[in-house]
DNA sequence: AGCACGCCGACT
DNA sequence: GTCGGCGTGCTC
C-alpha cells in the first residue's frame, strides 16, 4: 500500500509530526514528497506538505489524501531536509518551518459552511435563510446573523444541516485572455465583408485581426473599440479562438534595464575574488567573508562571481537587507543578468511573489535578489550564495520560525558544495572573530575603487554647543558646512534615528511621562494631527492639552524626530529644499523610489531620514553627511549596541563623497569619547572590533558565548513570574555550572500588546542538550500555551535583547 | 486549532 | 431527570 507522511498545518506542540495517509490509486503516480496536499484531520480539512512517501505503517485507520494541490512538488528533497534541521535548530514546528520557505500566497484560508441535508420541516427555523440556496457560510452568520449561531449548531446536531469545511488554495495564478485568428486571412475578409451593418464592431474585430492575427483580449477591445461580447460572438461562428494563459504579474513592467558589462577588477579586487572563484572550481564549500570598505567595489565583485556560477551551469542567491533592496539595486542586477533574474521583497504583492517564486521553481531565473526569505529558493543547482551587509539584523528573522539567515545559507552552502560569500563594511564581531580564527575565509578590501579617500569624519561636542550658548539641534560646524553646500548647489544628507516630532512627551510640574496604554513605552509625538503613537503596537491618541496625572498645563514634548528636524531646517535654511524619509512617509507602495529619485534628480538639496537612508544610496553629488544623534542607540540596554552604533555611523558616512566631490561626515554627539564614535570617525574597524571583543569577553557575551533567551509572555503577571520562575529552576538544575542563566528578569520592554513579558537568558560555551531541556520546559508547559494566553517564546541566537 | 467526550451545577 | 458549562484529550 502506498502512504503518504503528511505534516499538517496546525502549529501546535501536539502535532508537530506526520501523519500518515492512504494515496488513493487515482493520486498514485502524481504524488511526491514536497507537495502540499488537503487531507482530513478530524472532523475537518486541512493543508499539509507530504515529507515522505512510505510502503508500510503501524496505524491502524487510515483516512486518505484528499486532494494533492501541486503539480510538482514546492519543496525540493533538499529543502525538506533543510526544514528538518531548522526546526530541530530553532525549536520550531516543522509546519513553520515549511511555510517560512515557501510565498505567503501558498498559505491555505480556511472556511466552513453549513449545507441543507435533507429536504427541511415546515418549521426549519432558518427556512428563511435558506430561501433561495443551499449554503450558508459561517462568516456570513457571524457577522450578520450572530444571536443565530446556536440555532444552527442545534440544526446540525439534529441532523438538518451539514457542517462542511474548505480547505482554499490562495495560490491563484494569474490569466489573460488572448484571441487567435482561425480563419485565414481571405476567409475572414470575405466574412467580415459579408456582415451584416449592423455587425460593424465584429467587423472591426475581424480587420484588426488580419493585421495582428494573434492578440491579448484586452488590447483587441481597446484597439477596436468593441466589447468583447463583439470577439464572443466571431468565436461563436468559428472564425476565432479564445483562450486563456497563465501570465505573471510583473511588478517590472515596463522598465528597460540597460545591458551592463563586467568592469575591469582592480588588483585588490582580483585578490579579493580569489578565494570564491578557486572554491567554485574546486566545488567546494567554503564561507568567505569579503570585508570591504563602503565604496571598495564588492557589488562588482558579487556580480563577477555570480557569473562565475552561471558559467558554470549553476545558480545563485543574492540576499540584500530589506531597507537595501531599493530598485537602484535590482537595477545593478538586472542591468548584468537581464531576465535571468528574480526579485523577491516586501514591496511586492503576495501574488507578484508568488510569480517570481514559481520563475525559481521552473528555473526560468538562474539568479535571485531578495530579502531574507530569499535564502530558501528553490533552486537544485546552487553555485553560489551572497549575503550582502552580513551584519545586520534584518537577516535574523524576529517571530517563527527564529533562524538567521546566514545560518541557512551555510548550511545550504555545505549541501551543494558551493561557496558563500559574507560582505559588509563592518561585519559582525561573530564573523570576523570565525574569519579570525580560520572557520571562513578573510577576504579584504581596503581601498575604495576609484581611489578616492574615505570622507573626512568631524565630531562635535554637543555639550559644548550647549554650553556656549548654541541650543538648537545643529552644531555650528554642521550649519556652515550645510551652508557651504548649499551656496555650491551640492546635496546633503542628514541621518537621524528617530522618527516623529519629538521621542517622548513628559509633565514638566509632576514628571509624567505619556506612556502607551497597551505596552511600557513612551508615545512619540507626531506634529501631523496632534497625535501621540507608540511605535511598537499603533496606539495613537491625541496630544493631552493638560498632563493627564495633575492636570497641569504644563506638558510639553521633549526630544528630537525627523518631523521636527525638517520643521527647524525650513526655518533656519528656508532656502533649502528637504526630502523626508521615514516610516511615515513611505508607507504607501512606491513612495520609497519617488522620494529616492526626487532626491536623484536634484529636487532637493537635503535629504533628511532614518535607518533606511543609512544604506546603498549612491549620489555622487552628494557631499556632506550630518548625523544628528550619535549616540541615540548607544545606550540602549542591549549588549551589541556599541557595535550596532559603530556599523550604522559607518554606514552612513559611507554615503558622502562617492564620487569625484570630495565628502564630508559630520557627527553630532554628545559622547564623543566613546569608541564605537572614535572608531568610526577614522573609519577603524580592526581597532573597533579588538576593543569590543575585550568588552564581549570580560561580560561573557557572544561570539565568546552563546546567547539563547526564552521570552515568557501573558496578560497575567503572575502566570508569566510563576512560568518564567520553574523555568529558570529547570534550566539552573539541568545546565553546567559554567553556563550563565539569567533572570527571570522584566524585559526591556517589560509589557508589549498588554501582555507582560519576563525573560530566561542562557549564556553558555558548550550544552549539547539545551535543546531538549527547553523542549521539556515547552512540553510541560503546553497545555497552558494551548488553553490560555500563555507564549513561551525560544530563541536559540539572540540578535535582539529587546 | 477545533471538536467531542465527559463529568458537575441550575433549570423545566 | 435534562441542558449546557468548560476541563481533557485527540486528530493518521
Amino acid at each position: 500500500m502506498m502512504i503518504a507522511q503528511v505534516v499538517v498545518d496546525l502549529p501546535s506542540g501536539l502535532v508537530n509530526k506526520s501523519f500518515d495517509y492512504k494515496v488513493p490509486d487515482s493520486l498514485k503516480h502524481s504524488i511526491l514528497p514536497g507537495m502540499r496536499v488537503v487531507v482530513p484531520f478530524g472532523p475537518r480539512k486541512l493543508q499539509g506538505f507530504v515529507t515522505q512517501i512510505v510502503l508500510d505503517t503501524d496505524v491502524e485507520k487510515l483516512k486518505e489524501i484528499q486532494e494533492v494541490l501541486d503539480p510538482v512538488p514546492v519543496l525540493t528533497e533538499e529543502l525538506l531536509l533543510l526544514g528538518q534541521w531548522l526546526s530541530d535548530h530553532t525549536l520550531s514546528f516543522y509546519i513553520t518551518v515549511f511555510q517560512a520557505m515557501l510565498p505567503a500566497a501558498m498559505k491555505a484560508s480556511y472556511s466552513k459552511s453549513f449545507v441543507l441535508a435533507k429536504e427541511p420541516a415546515e418549521d426549519f427555523p432558518l427556512a428563511s435563510l435558506y430561501s433561495n440556496r443551499s449554503e450558508v457560510t459561517l462568516d456570513e452568520v457571524i457577522q450578520e446573523h450572530p444571536q443565530m449561531l446556536a440555532v444552527f449548531q442545534q440544526q446540525a446536531r439534529a441532523g438538518v444541516i451539514d457542517v462542511i469545511y474548505k480547505v482554499k488554495d490562495q495560490a491563484v495564478k494569474k490569466k489573460k485572455k488572448y484571441v487567435t485568428l482561425k480563419a485565414d486571412m481571405k476567409a475572414a475578409e470575405e466574412f467580415a465583408e459579408n456582415l451584416p451593418a449592423r455587425s460593424k464592431k465584429q467587423k472591426d474585430v475581424l480587420m484588426n485581426l488580419v493585421l495582428i492575427p494573434f492578440q491579448e483580449l484586452q488590447e483587441l477591445v481597446r484597439n477596436t473599440g468593441a466589447n468583447s461580447a463583439a470577439v464572443a460572438a466571431l468565436e461563436k461562428k468559428g472564425l476565432v479562438t479564445i483562450e486563456e494563459r497563465e501570465v505573471y504579474r510583473d511588478p517590472f513592467a515596463g522598465r528597460e534595464e540597460r545591458k551592463t558589462e563586467p568592469l575591469e577588477l582592480t588588483d585588490l579586487q582580483q585578490q579579493a575574488i580569489l578565494p570564491i572563484i578557486n572554491a567554485m572550481e574546486k566545488n567546494s564549500h567554503e564561507t568567505v567573508l569579503l570585508h570591504g570598505v563602503t565604496g571598495s567595489g564588492k557589488t562588482e565583485i558579487y556580480l563577477q562571481s555570480i557569473d562565475k556560477a552561471l558559467q558554470e551551469g549553476n545558480e545563485a542567491i543574492v540576499l540584500v537587507p530589506e531597507i537595501a533592496l531599493t530598485p537602484q539595486m535590482v537595477t545593478r542586477f538586472k542591468g548584468r543578468f537581464g531576465s535571468k533574474v528574480a526579485v523577491l521583497h516586501s514591496g511586492l504583492s503576495k501574488g507578484e511573489k508568488y510569480d517570481e517564486w514559481r520563475k525559481i521553481l521552473r528555473k526560468e531565473v538562474t539568479v535571485v535578489v531578495g530579502a531574507r526569505s530569499a535564502v530558501f529558493a528553490p533552486f537544485e543547482n546552487l553555485g553560489l550564495i551572497i549575503i550582502d551587509e552580513e551584519h545586520e539584523t534584518s537577516y535574523k528573522q524576529d517571530d517563527n520560525p527564529r533562524y538567521h539567515a546566514r545560518d541557512v545559507a551555510i548550511w545550504r552552502g555545505q549541501h551543494h558544495s558551493c561557496p558563500v560569500i559574507l560582505g559588509s563594511a563592518t561585519p559582525s564581531l561573530e564573523s570576523y572573530a570565525r574569519a579570525q580564527k580560520g572557520v571562513y575565509t578573510l577576504s579584504s578590501l581596503t581601498k575604495r575603487v576609484m581611489m578616492q579617500e574615505l570622507p573626512p569624519v568631524e565630531i562635535t561636542d554637543m555639550r559644548n554647543e550647549l554650553h556656549e550658548g548654541n541650543r538648537s539641534m545643529f552644531s555650528r560646524r554642521l550649519m556652515e558646512e550645510m551652508n557651504s553646500r548649499l551656496e555650491r548647489g551640492e546635496q546633503i544628507v542628514l541621518f537621524l534615528n528617530r522618527r516623529g516630532y519629538s521621542s517622548f512627551v513628559l509633565c514638566r510640574d509632576c514628571g509624567y511621562a505619556v506612556t502607551c496604554p497597551h505596552c511600557d513605552i513612551s508615545l512619540t509625538y507626531h506634529k501631523k494631527g496632534q497625535q501621540l503613537k507608540c511605535h511598537y503596537c499603533g496606539h495613537e491618541e491625541y496630544m493631552p492639552s493638560n498632563c493627564p496625572s495633575c492636570s497641569s498645563e504644563h506638558i510639553r514634548y521633549f526630544g528630537t524626530g525627523t518631523q521636527k528636524v525638517e520643521e527647524e531646517l525650513a526655518k533656519l535654511l528656508p532656502e533649502a529644499r528637504v526630502i523626508r524619509m521615514d516610516v511615515d512617509t513611505t508607507r504607501r507602495k512606491g513612495s520609497h523610489e519617488k522620494l529616492l529619485t526626487a532626491f536623484g534628480n536634484e529636487e532637493a538639496d537635503i535629504l533628511l531620514g532614518t535607518q533606511m537612508i543609512a544604506k546603498g544610496l549612491d549620489f555622487p553629488k552628494v557631499t556632506l553627511v550630518g548625523v544628528l544623534a550619535a549616540d541615540s542607540m548607544l545606550h540602549l540596554p542591549d549588549f551589541r549596541a556599541s557595535e550596532k552604533t559603530f556599523q550604522l555611523l559607518t554606514q552612513v558616512s559611507g554615503r558622502a563623497g562617492r564620487d569625484v566631490l570630495p565628502g564630508k561626515v559630520v557627527i553630532q554627539t554628545y559622547d564623543c569619547s566613546h569608541y564605537s564614535i572614535q572608531c568610526a570617525s577614522e573609519h577603524d574597524y580592526l581597532t573597533f572590533y579588538n576593543r569590543e571583543m575585550l568588552t564581549r569577553r570580560s561580560m561573557q557575551y557572544p561570539p565568546y558565548y552563546f546567547l539563547s533567551m526564552m521570552t515568557v509572555s501573558s496578560p497575567d503577571l503572575l502566570k508569566v513570574v510563576e512560568v518564567s520562575e520553574k523555568a529558570a529552576e529547570y534550566l539552573q538544575s539541568k545546565l553546567n555550572t559554567s553556563s550563565i542563566i539569567l533572570g527571570p528578569v522584566a524585559s526591556p520592554i517589560a509589557r508589549l500588546k498588554d501582555r507582560y513579558r519576563y525573560q530566561v537568558m542562557v549564556k553558555y560555551k558548550n550544552e549539547p542538550d539545551l535543546r531538549l531541556y527547553i523542549r521539556e520546559i515547552l512540553n510541560h508547559f503546553q497545555r497552558d500555551i494551548a488553553q490560555t494566553q500563555l507564549q513561551i517564546a525560544v530563541d536559540m541566537n539572540v540578535q535582539n535583547v529587546m
